[in-house]
DNA sequence: CGGTCCATTGACCCTAATCAAGCCACGTGG
DNA sequence: CCACGTGGCTTGATTAGGGTCAATGGACCG
């Protein structure tokens, strides 16, 4: 609650079968795997990885060669215009498979950036056929997590397009605070939130100023406390009513 | 260019091997499939479906049992707020699938509308999995054009958020005339441009009125035309840079 | 001939962008 | 120790882009 600092990246394990001793797939909200199919997942692995905070996951116009799977910290996805107006189009958090849309793309896709130091397991992009020959489940599995983070953007698009600066905002708070709860990332009722009020402007497509105001706002109203880096929801249903935006208790979701 | 009217749904092919006589399937947008995931394809198939312009695919808040393949027409994707604020998600085209999103959903999606008269391939959602099994081929098909689909959301969000009313009108123009143009929908320089204005402002999160000022203005520069359901672009590259989307030419896609 | 749908335009207003300044918490280097 | 720069947050003043309201007109239809 009066946190020190962000807790230093936790790194996915090494050795031999990493997998077994993955520290995210102990966590309910991700669904167990066969064996077999886990087994696959490390072979299909090369690696891990780890970024500083700010630092690029995938930059915005180069072709990635790896898929990832964030396994500790935050990230967002965004794309920016050529004069430099950014659109951030949704933040990952520890579990989230990126760089999918790469695989397909015609043309230019979007970057992926870390909020907080954060470390990623990385996968060979070329082989991502082979896993879905050898193991269909794999691929439903991620066709699954693809569909997922479609809903998110869909969400978010319509709140970039319909609701008003308080609405957006109060969307965000309660889109992430759930999220983070299905993650088991809340503790005491604060969840971490690193980012800063360009990044919320840049999700919400507004301006950092009116984000700012808008933000204090609803935090004078006794909506939310945003301290130190910490969120705490204060009132839920009158966030979730301004926002119009239900989000219901979330099922358990597969990890590549 | 002088159209009498949109030309009458084309329905798909009945008889026993209905994909083989596919008249999608011709279509050089769409790749190639083997014998064999034709033949799955069929098996998975569960009949076809014709809806009326303006007539539900998919309804907002009911789940579907059933996936599609817009076949003929065009469609659109949407979500509202409780007071009725509508947001178009994305403009569906022939060979589009549809209703994937809802499969993982947790929770409420989105509904799917023909704008035009329709006609759909239905698929049995229960067995998408046993498809994945049998041809995992189809499966990564599948998550091909998810990804794909995922990108476009990702530009309308960047529109949404970042763009000023004359970029959207221009980045959707050049959008949807890329598309159409992938699949041979061009006709003399031409597009079928059947949506309306209000279409056009849900989908670009504009109101009504501003929208058909922006579009007049574009119209008077000479950069478009839009004449009864028909579009024509001008300036395609005056166009692309206002808007700042640069669609580069676009390859094949999976076709289920 | 009235009713409906859609496009169009003008007048007015308001939300959110822009501009500008000040504040605090930092880290760094003299 | 202090001066200075930097990054992020906060606030007020002003402006503008786009929303809202209202009215008109054409095309089509029963």
């Amino acid at each position: 609650m009066k946190p020190e600092d962000y807790p230093a990246p936790v790194c996915p394990p090494r050795g031999a079968h990493p997998c077994d001793a993955c520290g995210l797939r102990n966590n309910p909200a991700f669904l167990p795997l066969a064996h077999e199919q886990l087994r696959l997942i490390e072979a299909f692995r090369t690696g891990e990885r780890e970024v500083d905070a700010g630092g690029a996951i995938i930059h915005e116009h180069r072709r990635s060669t790896q898929l990832f799977t964030l396994y500790s910290g935050w990230a967002f996805r965004y794309k920016t215009l050529s004069d430099g107006r950014r659109q951030i189009l949704g933040f990952l958090l520890p579990g989230d498979f990126i760089g999918l849309q790469d695989e397909f793309a015609d043309g230019q896709t979007h970057g992926v950036e870390a909020v907080t130091g954060a470390t990623l397991c990385t996968f060979s992009r070329d082989r991502l056929w082979e896993m879905f020959k050898a193991q269909p489940k794999l691929g439903y599995d991620i066709t699954w997590l693809a569909a997922r983070e479609e809903k998110l953007i869909d969400d978010n698009l319509v709140t970039a397009g319909r609701r008003n600066a308080s609405e957006r905002v109060a969307m965000l708070l309660m889109q992430l605070y759930r999220r983070a709860e299905r993650a088991g990332m809340i503790k005491d009722g604060w969840v971490e939130f690193p980012f800063n009020q360009q990044h919320i402007a840049d999700a919400l497509g507004l301006s950092l100023v009116h984000t700012n105001k808008t933000l204090r706002r609803l935090q004078r109203l006794g909506l939310h406390k945003l301290d130190n880096g910490w969120l705490r929801i204060l009132e839920p249903h009158a966030l979730e009513a301004l926002g119009d935006y239900f989000e219901r208790p979330l099922r358990a979701v597969p990890l590549i």
